[in-house]
DNA sequence: TCCTCCTGTCGGTCTACAAG
DNA sequence: CTTGTAGACCGACAGGAGGA
């Protein structure tokens, strides 16, 4: 026999008051609606005994709230990206939020219909690494007030709030650190995505090769590509530049993907190539050599997404508040794969 | 036999109001 | 004044009433 759930009818009939006073008791309005103390314990108590649960989807009905925040990434499985999902989980669960979370796999058909789906189960907030060509979606999304937050890359022409490393000056950092220990032929190995974090990347990566006098050589790879595939291309492009003495991977993926290839042609690293990865990886101290890369502060970007979030949640946000992009510093992480003098 | 309204239901929240 | 309550309401949907 199954018996039914325990709701708040059940325990204003038991202790003999109405579901008004129940929820306040239970809501921890109490005082501000001057229950007496000798009613709240009654209360509490038969709440306790009768295993009392809230029904989320009733609250949900009533407030217009899901308590349920929504957050997409590219890759739920990119140590990036679950670090601060971790991150924010627990910053949320602290305000009684949970997190619903999702791969958007960096495909803009897959991300629509996520949006879709969070509109349909009500999320309060929207925590999104967005894929190229949602813009319209997101455009959308903001002019619904609802509180929302880009992180990783956004769309400059969007009003939005956006949380970012400053790609730009990690792979120009990078690129100097080749430089400055003696590398002369630094090769780029990125993304074919127009997206404004990799564009920065790239920027940086020129910037301080012109510094220098040196000549870029960039070589794409396309984003939709499989491991395999990434692996082959990278190993083409080494074969097809042997001048070439230092790569600088613009993602942390790409760059096991390089290390992989260039182990499969038996070069050295760092003796033949000097590597570094943009984006850490929790393993990357773990490889030998351990790898350099430019670290991007997960912790303070999880902080900065979640006060900007709990900012448009708290309030109604000021019109004149409607844009800010918080930029943060990524750090170089020297390890052992740079090599030279 | 359809189809279109209409009403009640679920479990909470909260305003307006009443009893003592 | 203190303490507590009645009942509208939230949104989706099932199921009944009644018309064509």
């Amino acid at each position: 026999m199954k018996k039914k759930k325990v709701s708040i009818y059940d325990i204003a009939e038991e202790v003999g008051v109405s579901t008004a006073t129940v929820s306040y008791v239970l809501n921890g309005k109490a005082a501000e609606k001057r229950i007496s103390p000798e009613l709240q314990k009654q209360i509490l108590r038969s709440a306790k005994k009768n295993g009392y649960q809230p029904n989320m989807l009733a609250k949900g009905l009533s407030t217009g709230k899901s308590k349920i925040i929504g957050m997409m990434v590219e890759y739920i499985s990119d140590p990036f990206f679950s670090t601060i999902a971790r991150q924010i989980e627990d910053k949320a669960s602290r305000r009684g939020y949970k997190l619903l979370y999702s791969s958007t796999e960096n495909c803009t058909d897959k991300t629509k219909e996520l949006l879709r789906v969070y509109r349909e189960t009500q999320v309060d907030g929207y925590i999104i690494a967005p894929p190229p060509g949602v813009e319209k979606e997101i455009r959308t999304l903001l002019r619904s007030q609802v509180p929302l937050v880009l992180f990783d890359r956004f769309f400059p022409d969007l009003p939005s709030f956006n949380v970012i490393v400053d790609n730009q000056a990690g792979c120009y950092e990078a690129t100097r650190h080749f430089i400055a220990r003696g590398h002369r032929n630094i090769a780029l190995v990125t993304l074919d995505s127009l997206q404004v974090q990799m564009a920065e990347r790239t920027t940086g990566y020129h910037k301080a090769l012109e510094e220098s006098g040196r000549t870029p050589l960039v070589r794409h790879i396309p984003f939709t590509a499989p491991e395999e595939e990434r692996v082959r291309r990278i190993i083409a492009f080494i074969e097809d530049h042997p001048e070439v003495d230092a790569v600088l991977f613009s993602t942390n993926y790409l760059a096991i993907s390089g290390i992989k290839a260039i182990q499969s042609l038996r070069r050295s690293i760092p003796g033949d190539l000097g590597v570094i990865s943009f984006d850490d990886n929790t393993h990357f101290d773990l490889f030998t050599p351990s790898i350099t890369s430019v670290a991007q502060p997960v912790f303070g970007i999880s902080e900065a997404i979640m006060d900007l979030l709990w900012r448009q949640m708290d309030g109604p946000v000021l019109p004149r508040a409607k844009k800010e992009t918080v930029v943060l510093p990524p750090l170089l992480m020297e390890r052992n794969s740079v090599g030279r003098t």
